[in-house]
RNA sequence: UGGGGUAUCGCCAAGCGGUAAGGCACGGGACUUUGACUCCCGCAUCGUAGGUUCAAAUCCUGCUACCCCAGCCA
């Protein structure tokens, strides 16, 4: 478990102050996700917030569905949303709940407002709700149903429960302050009509209570003490407030809200709502499709859930709104993934090397560690042939500025094997090379006396005929493709997908990787660190890109095109 | 003069009147059987204009910019 030692931020703050002060004895928190999706690398933020400060206070933190819309919402996403917390690590030891289980109370709350003259049953139309809201600037307007007789507003209320009346005719609203400056206390809606069979409670009921009304009654029902919660309800909390201190006499608690920003990741798309466009669309292959920013298919690319934690311990918890970059998410995962994945070599974009003075059959097993810097990470043998493959970046015919690798004329080394040089090549019809010609220097075998030399440049490679052919599949790890000017429309958004976000590459990999198991992870070397996928429907080894080396080759390479 | 928020390095983010932490990114160097890793070094006077003070990113005042709110969504 983390310790944030050292580490505060301004929630403790007002924690520490609630503790001091006697407001609070104690500290509860919950993680209240709605399933009508997945959930993805922004919640990471909240999930932390909530389990964390819990843990940091010796508290409870509770998970509870905001399950208050039946239209959007299944139980598919329950299950996944579970599966994805405790594969991040964290427990809900105060306890699973469920929003509509307080539907009874919220009813009975209700009910006693109506009595009391906090609520009535509006008859408005949508539109005429909207309308007689007022504007930004402009107060509303009360509704002509705002002072029906109370007994009215009960008999209606108990109607509409009943499904007695149609989705829309009525609902039942708070009796605040149509003149309010905050649009939040212009009387907001407490229940609205919906026949739609509900993931849990069925048919039973045909009213739902509107978020502002359940969720500081959840809160207060399960003795949570701070509510935490993003910046969008910063408004929101005097109407929470309102909720709790006119519901009190039948509630246990008496939360606390408290806001802070939430996470955005450059270039990835974190709204529900477009996540759940591409799914439906068949962009991708599903909520798990590793190009996705959910963390089921962060899971299934290969994070780890130590990294995603330490990712989101890194960038704090303010109220400013940030967008983080997502170099640093990526760090971390190299970071964690450094340690602990083998190195193991493979070649994504085969090109053919033939070693000319390397007798035809010949074989020599040579030994090569699993980790440079573990030697308790073991060793293994790799097969050395006449014919290799070599990545294709890592041959050119005439060298640019500054290129370490084999060129016509060039010397390299073949990592723990020999000393090569590149004599002549082949060529296709289009001018691209097809095989490369080289002999070697058969005394600078690894470990040798003669390997001591030193040579600008070290290749991976495999065997040609003892290597095994498999499948990379290089995901880009952003869904979204740079742009300045910010189009909000939605087809604009499926254009401005990033069309490489997926190559497939049939590549080659070492004989010792046949055993690899489903989820094992590995640096290839240069090429970046890959997951072994669950999913080999061609009964060919597929490897998913976990997250790339950082890469100043590439830049050696566009500065010597530049000048 | 609608309300609610936020402004500290390219991106996050500490700091809470005593003279700007840290991370990522970036630049330079060392090392290297993969231009990776590792290791050194470098990298801000705090949105702006005033004021208070011996002393302000921190207090006060006025500006400016950006975000959120007009769902019978959460």
């Amino acid at each position: 478990m983390e310790t944030p030692v050292g580490k505060t931020n301004f929630i403790w703050d007002f924690i520490d102050e609630d503790l001091e002060s006697g407001r609070y004895q104690s500290v509860h928190t919950r993680f209240p996700p709605e399933p009508n999706g997945y959930l993805h690398i922004g919640h990471c933020k909240a999930l932390a917030a909530d389990f964390l400060t819990a843990d940091h206070y010796g508290g409870l933190c509770n998970l509870r569905f905001d399950d208050t819309n039946p239209a959007k919402e299944e139980n598919e996403f329950v299950e996944g949303i579970m599966e994805d917390i405790r594969w991040l690590g964290f427990e809900w030891k105060g306890g699973l709940f469920f929003a509509s289980q307080y539907y009874q109370a919220c009813y009975d709350i209700a009910v006693d407002w109506v009595k009391r003259g906090l609520a009535y049953v509006d008859e408005q139309t949508p539109e005429e709700v909207r309308e007689s809201r007022g504007t930004l600037t402009e107060p509303g307007k009360n509704s002509p149903y705002r002072d029906r007789p109370v007994e009215e507003s009960l008999r209606l209320f108990e109607e509409m429960k009943a499904g007695k009346h149609a989705e829309g005719s009525m609902i039942l609203r708070m009796k605040i302050d149509m003149a309010s400056p905050n649009m939040n206390m212009r009387d907001p809606a407490m229940y609205r009509i919906l026949f739609k069979e509900h993931h849990r409670t069925g048919k039973e009921w045909c009213i739902y209570p509107m978020y502002d009304f359940s969720h500081p009654i959840g809160d207060a029902l399960e003795c949570v003490t701070h509510s935490l919660c993003s910046l969008e309800y910063e408004d929101h909390r005097v109407l929470y407030e309102w909720v709790v201190e006119h519901a009190k006499d039948m509630l246990p608690g008496r939360p606390r809200q408290i806001e802070f920003s939430r996470l955005n990741l450059t270039r990835t798309i974190m709204s529900k709502r477009y996540l759940r466009m591409l799914v439906e669309k068949g962009v991708v292959s599903g909520w798990d499709d590793p190009r996705m920013p959910t963390l089921c298919a962060m899971r299934r690319r290969g994070y780890m859930p130590e990294a995603i934690r330490d990712f989101v311990d890194r960038i704090g918890l303010a109220k400013a709104d940030s967008e983080v970059d997502l170099a640093l998410l990526e760090h971390c995962v190299r970071e964690s993934l450094s340690e602990t994945a083998p190195r193991a070599m493979a070649v994504l974009r085969p090109l053919k090397i033939v070693l000319e003075n390397w007798p035809e059959g010949e074989q020599d097993k040579l030994t090569i560690e699993n980790h440079p810097g573990h030697p308790e990470m073991g060793e293994r043998t790799i097969t050395f042939t006449r014919e290799l493959y070599i990545e294709q970046e890592d041959f050119m015919e005439v060298p640019a500025r500054k290129y370490f690798r084999l060129f016509i004329g060039g010397e390299v080394r073949l990592k723990s094997a020999y000393i090569i040089k590149a004599e002549r090549c082949d060529k296709d019809a289009d001018g691209n090379v097809t095989c490369v010609y080289c002999t070697v220097d058969l005394s600078s075998r690894n470990g040798s006396e003669g390997a001591l030399r030193k040579v600008k440049g070290t290749l991976h490679w495999v065997s040609a005929t003892q290597g095994l052919p498999m499948e990379a599949r290089v995901y880009e790890p952003l869904l979204m493709e740079d742009n300045e000017e910010e189009t909000e429309t939605k087809k604009d958004f499926l254009e401005r997908l990033n069309p490489r976000s997926l190559e497939v590459c049939h590549g080659y990999m070492e004989e010792s990787l046949a055993g690899a198991k489903t989820g094992d992870k590995f640096q290839f070397l240069r090429m970046g660190y890959f997951c072994k996928d669950p999913d080999s429907t061609e009964a060919l080894p597929v490897f998913n890109h976990i997250v790339g080396l950082r890469d100043t080759f590439k830049k050696v390479m566009e500065g010597s095109k530049n000048g």
